[in-house]
DNA sequence: GAGAATACTGCACAACCTGTCCAGTGAAAT
DNA sequence: ATTTCACTGGACAGGTTGTGCAGTATTCTC
């Protein structure tokens, strides 16, 4: 596990909060040497603690307002990875998980609106290995997907530099 | 809605798979001129499809490897709202949405271990307003979160219904 | 179809930032 | 005591950014 410390996680704060800030202008915010933010990052890079810094696209606004979780049911013959693999051809499916209990694989879905969502499950449920699908629809985003927050969590439980 | 051509999602792809390359050299890989570039990374964020450009922590990396999703019921006199304020203050719950159904809301969380999941899980449960928790663990990630492969599909149909 | 609005190109300029060195300092580990 | 490591502050050349502008192509509106 990659060691995270108090001024890695201000640096990705900050990198969050303004991702056009440029290595010399957060060495400048944070007080430290421009070649100390530029190892942390390369560093946090290298350890995977970073996976990329693509940009979050918000899917209401491309037109799929509507997002469900979807839990499946797969015949007991058929590999998890095998159905998967179909999945990943639909591109409404966001992500996919095997999960423990009744359930074998988790999803979630976007589509253009509530009629389009039966769609997207017509071809969800279509895919060869999957025995019964059971969909809620997502109405309000309570807390927005976030990592911060258990960054500091992880962070504060280390001894820490500066 | 904002409309997102093909160039746009050609932008996007880019920089989600190189997110260091400046507007420059995307204006010499995508053979478009530089200010072209860089309006349309201005209109993207401006009309909101891009959200930001943050990095992207991995939860596994920074010592909290397992991920679970729990549904729970609250109870009738406690709003929703209430409840999510609450859990927000959970680091490690990363996600939460209210959902359709038996149950009403949907949480991601993860812990550092299987043992450390049952920790944060009662921290859940003590929430004011939670009747019930019924929680699965993420066992594999079959199709890590995704949108690229939607912005395509949102862009190849040229005309769109909704 | 004409005019207007919009998007794109190609170019220019100054200011700024990046990648990459280096030597010196302090703290922690051996 | 010695080594190792992270950090600082400084330097340099080269590349990039923000900005503005004129010219052209495309789409929209009447």
């Amino acid at each position: 596990m990659a060691a995270v410390d108090a001024l890695d996680a201000r640096i990705l704060d900050l990198f969050a909060a303004e991702p056009r800030v440029g290595v010399l202008e957060a060495s400048r915010r944070l007080g430290v040497a421009r070649g100390t933010i530029q190892a942390r990052l390369d560093r946090l890079q290298r350890d995977g603690v970073v996976r990329g810094w693509g940009p979050d696209v918000d899917t209401t606004a491309i037109g799929y307002p509507v997002t469900a979780f979807a839990t499946l049911q797969i015949e007991q013959g058929s590999g998890h990875t095998t159905v998967a693999e179909a999945l990943a051809r639909i591109p409404e499916v966001l992500e996919v998980h095997t999960i423990t209990g009744a359930e074998d694989l988790w999803c979630r879905i976007v589509a253009r609106s509530n009629a389009d969502l039966q769609r997207v499950i017509d071809q969800v449920v279509i895919v060869r290995g999957i025995q019964r699908a059971s969909t809620v629809i997502a109405l309000a985003e309570q807390i927005p997907h976030r990592v911060l927050p258990l960054l500091h969590a992880a962070t504060s439980r280390t001894s820490n530099t500066q």
